[in-house]
DNA sequence: TTGAAAGCGCTACCAA
DNA sequence: TTGGTAGCGCTTTCAA
């Protein structure tokens, strides 16, 4: 008769070592207010490792009631240096409050769809960066049990904390460096790459504001990432008079600026770039790259704020402008 | 008196529908095996739409005795261009097949240790990139009704299905080149970012095979990825005697390029220079930067093998060696 | 110090 | 066509 390995159960261990099972749940789970001998403990321990057992997280947290999930969305795109850098902190920051960092795979859902999806993992705390998460969403979160939604993006949701981050600002410290340089045709590189608008868009909106009310002459310049789509963008330049251009991040700095230069025009000279995200690659062309600094929060920071939000769920929604923008001006602008 | 909301279960949907909670489970599943009168159905969906209810699915996986959950450790450190598309397109394909893909954060864990924690979630597979899985952490996971772990990486471990990612065969490209491009003294980077050693090794491997038996010199360059390093290593370039570099990967290559020309030193004159991955940017330096093109297997490939795991788990563990390489020469070299 | 048993939310078998 | 109910694996209260 083969025996077939079914998975271990505490019932298992119990049998194996004489005991209860409320016994071996005590005694895995270093349950203080009852004491055990030490010769049981050392039976049930006996037991579980000889049988390799493992506990079963869901049945725990239903009988539980709650989890210490967090819960991320995936994200779709794949994420440039400085957000990874960030993610991986935040996931190391909550650890260490002993919460368990899940990233859910929900490609293909969106806003209050997903929504569902998440909350039938019944999440402790869940983590919503970019926009896409309705108050409807946050609502359905909440009474699954989520006791913190935290947005990290452009804007507020009812009823979630949020990390606002300010893509606006980004554009108005390009806007105004490049004005103060004394440019006033000014060019705003729009990405391609789907998924980039809830970035690009306000950067854009930035270096408006930041123009506002001057002579200068905002043009938006839509740019696949390709060296063709450079290319062509490069060859109609001169006939648009344009003398600045905020590339929107350094890599589409990197590759407009290649495309200007094989096209003989001169950087700073006929036109001044500035990207963003201050990446290594920008201080490694020539001209050196100026850049806009984004400062991150700490991923300690916002492990912290969802700490606070899921011991205290009724507190009033916090609200954090965490996003800092600082030109570091090299040489091409 | 103050109602707290607790979040509503099928038997509160039951209670307001006026139905069974068999009944509501039966509408709510669609379950085929039983009919329901479309009066019952609509009354039972109206119920679950007006509490808002949301399936518990711990609770049902439980029950059920399996889940379809895919189970990934996250990357601790930020992954790529390239890779990052290939999770991507990963967890599309599987999200099709009616996988729920998860990305565990087990920062912190090692080894059979994570494996442990992952087991507790009862994913019905395990996707493990890179080394660090034990035969021990695959009989965990297996013992815990893991019916498929698939290792992605540089090796193979006893029990479970492996994509052999042959980074060899990156650097044996790589030094075939140089050596054919009549190159004798060849320098390989040795990247100084943590957690790249899995694949930097293999790869100056790799370079070491195709030039034994040649009168070529394999020289290794550890190098961090700041500009200070990499004027360092160019300063020591002259003395060294070397003609050509691997530079592990075109961000690597970019960096030490830079220093190189800073340096008075010719590209490809006096040293000629690839890296690997065909990132953009390599496009974007001048010379154009040679690479070697990296080619991983397709997202849905592996979440066939994954598929096909699952529906036969007794089957012989599959291995596949995944990973293409080949040259694109240009300028640099 | 240990055991018996209830019950978390859900599905599926069997009976009505 | 619908309802009653057992039981998935676990923790915890109450009793012994």
């Amino acid at each position: 008769m083969v025996q077939i390995p079914n998975t271990p159960t505490s019932a298992d261990v119990a049998r194996l070592a004489g005991v209860s099972r409320a016994t071996v749940s005590y005694v895995l789970n270093n349950t203080s207010a009852v004491r055990i001998s030490e010769a049981t403990r050392l039976r049930v321990h006996e037991a579980a490792r000889e049988l390799g057992y493992v506990p079963h997280a869901a049945a725990r947290s239903l009988r539980a009631g709650h989890s210490r999930m967090v819960l991320m969305p995936a994200p779709a795109i794949p994420v440039g240096h400085l957000y990874g850098r960030f993610l991986s902190e935040l996931q190391g920051a909550l650890g260490r409050l002993d919460y368990t960092v899940v990233q859910y795979g929900g490609a293909g859902l969106h806003g209050d769809e997903a929504a569902r999806a998440w909350a039938e993992l019944r999440p402790v705390a869940v983590l919503v960066p970019g926009a896409g998460l309705g108050p409807q969403g946050v609502a359905v979160l909440k009474r699954s049990g989520a006791r913190a939604v935290v947005t990290v993006g452009p804007g507020r949701v009812e009823g979630a904390h949020a990390l606002l981050m300010d893509h606006e600002a980004v554009g108005r410290c390009a806007g105004a460096h490049l004005h103060a340089r004394g440019r006033r045709r000014i060019g705003v590189v729009l990405p391609g790459e789907p998924g980039l608008e809830d970035y690009a868009l306000p950067r854009l909106a930035g270096v408006r504001e930041a123009l506002r009310g001057t002579d200068a002459t905002v043009t938006e310049l839509p740019l696949a990432y390709s060296e063709e789509a450079a290319a062509e963008l490069a060859a109609r330049w001169p006939a648009s008079g344009l003398d600045a251009v905020f590339a929107y991040n350094d890599e589409y700095a990197m590759l407009l600026m290649r495309a200007l230069q094989d096209e003989g025009i001169r950087i700073p000279g006929d036109v001044a770039v500035i990207g963003a995200d201050d990446l290594m690659l920008g201080r490694l062309l020539r001209p050196r790259l100026s850049t806009v600094h984004i400062q991150l929060p700490s991923g300690r920071d916002l492990a912290e704020l969802v700490d606070r939000a899921v011991r205290d769920p009724g507190g009033e929604p916090e609200v954090h402008t965490v996003l800092g923008a600082s030109v570091v001006r090299r040489e091409s602008s």
